[in-house]
DNA sequence: CTCTGTGCAAAAATTTTGCATTTTG
DNA sequence: CAAAATGCAAAATTTTTGCACAGAG
């Protein structure tokens, strides 16, 4: 289990309530834009920036509590990697999402990861496609 | 072999030598931004509008000839379909990419789209992970 | 008390849109 | 000729930055 608040304090960054609220909003929320977060921080604690927001959200990614995630449609989205369990299937035309379960690729992704060198845990897979809305549409 | 000008003539686009020349830069290079194909674009034929490139590619988005990718930093960038054989390994921290063969994942990969109502041919997977440079420089 | 983080305002970067004019089929 | 596409300019959206002040450790 990732916590924020420690990993932060025990890299030398400090605990303002802005950032505990921030990252409540990720902990309750699941993949959000900045701003849905900016609103919903808002609600408890008026005042608080946009770009505070912004700095906060690149501050827990590089310490690795939160994951970034761009889709085809839309702004960055924002979600805590403890609940990140899910991966995506993504339309490439409309931007429509699923989730779905990786247990059937899991190890082979681990092992493409290593092969690179990047981490072989905490991964996420996006897999584009076209949803069959959309190539009905285009026929 | 998937080429833009027949789908969009059969599709009741018009051919204009914006499009053609959109077309060729993005055969000639790999996830270009709009950017990139906007000077490359303008070299062979000035004047042509920003605007004019991103009105092409969503076009060309919509009729299946070119991929759209979002990265974790930079702006969106396209690629022709039909040189998309690769997949990427993503750095969520830093954004590096790397490609990789799907082959040992493929089967599976086209299952889950199968069943999720998605078009299991024509999938690229973002495999979202953490480079061994950014996992380093965070401990 | 010091240094980091914040708010505010402004700017940068990316993408979209309205409209008059041009071009394709 | 009619419908669709383009260029231009302006706006919308998303993200980043500078700086003076406030607040955490």
């Amino acid at each position: 289990m990732h916590h924020a608040p420690e990993v932060l304090k025990k890299e030398g960054h400090k605990l303002t309530p802005q950032r505990l609220l921030i990252w409540h909003i990720l902990i309750e929320g699941k993949h959000l834009t900045a701003n849905e977060i900016h609103n919903k921080v808002k609600k408890k604690f008026k005042g608080v920036d946009l770009a505070t927001v912004y700095r906060t959200l690149e501050l827990l990614v590089r310490v690795g509590s939160v994951q970034e995630s761009t889709f085809p449609i839309g702004p960055t989205r924002y979600e805590a990697t403890e609940h990140v369990g899910h991966n995506h299937v993504i339309c490439r035309v409309c931007g429509r999402v699923e989730h779905f379960e990786g247990d059937s690729v899991d190890k082979n992704i681990g092992k493409i990861c290593a092969a690179k060198d990047y981490d072989a845990e905490n991964t996420e897979i996006k897999l584009l496609s076209t949803c069959k809305a959309c190539i009905e549409r285009a026929s």
